[in-house]
DNA sequence: TGGCTACTTCGATGATCATCAATATACATG
DNA sequence: CATGTATATTGATGATCATCGAAGTAGCCA
């Protein structure tokens, strides 16, 4: 049986859009390797760094990482741009608003 | 080959810490089910909710919720107290802490 | 065009996970 | 103690995931 004690919602339930935007979000961050990942994306400043910059530190093949970096891409934490044969990580402009917002809720 | 631009490290890597209390987090609340779970909870306030009230809204069986709840107990999130048959689980006092200081890395 | 390099995608595999039904435990009450 | 209620644990299963080697794609240069 449900307990009789009156419930207080502070903010309300947390939005269906905000649920889909966060669970992604959080799950990119789940994994040990992507939590490093992204972290050393984001010392990487402006510049951005190199994919092949990131496998040996990271202890992980090529394919690996190219299949982390995606999964933060696809999460909205990072973004890519190609010069020439290189492709360039860093982080995205407004990479963990979400987070931050659902933090201060 | 690596590239050869000179790459700056803004603040040196994640300590081993720091990604062993971050990854557990992160995956706490990775998942839909337990993401609104949280929300829940921390909704009620100091007062808590009481596990039976949070099986009916999510839609799953009582032992998912336990398994959940579980989850979110284990990544300090949030915290159980026993008052006769009932279990009244409430928000842990830093819960989102080491999260708050990895965005405001 | 041909070869080289950086990176992605594919296919397979072992591991982890979400879920539920069944069972077990803890507590209250009669 | 016996019964009922609230919650946890167990065991099983289907789904998702991390990982790697192999193969494919894209860009540079001679």
């Amino acid at each position: 049986m449900a307990s009789t004690r009156p419930i207080r919602l502070g903010k309300g339930p947390l939005s269906e859009s905000g649920a889909t935007e966060l669970v992604p979000m959080f799950a990119a961050l789940s994994d040990p390797i992507r939590l490093r990942l992204f972290d050393l994306v984001r010392g990487a400043g402006d510049t951005g760094i190199c994919s092949c910059d990131l496998a040996e530190p990271l202890d992980r093949s090529q394919p690996t990482i190219s299949h982390h970096l995606k999964v933060l891409r696809e999460a909205g934490l990072v973004e890519a741009r190609r010069d020439g044969t290189w492709i360039w990580y860093s982080v995205a402009p407004r990479a963990l608003d979400a987070v931050s917002r659902f933090i201060q809720r």
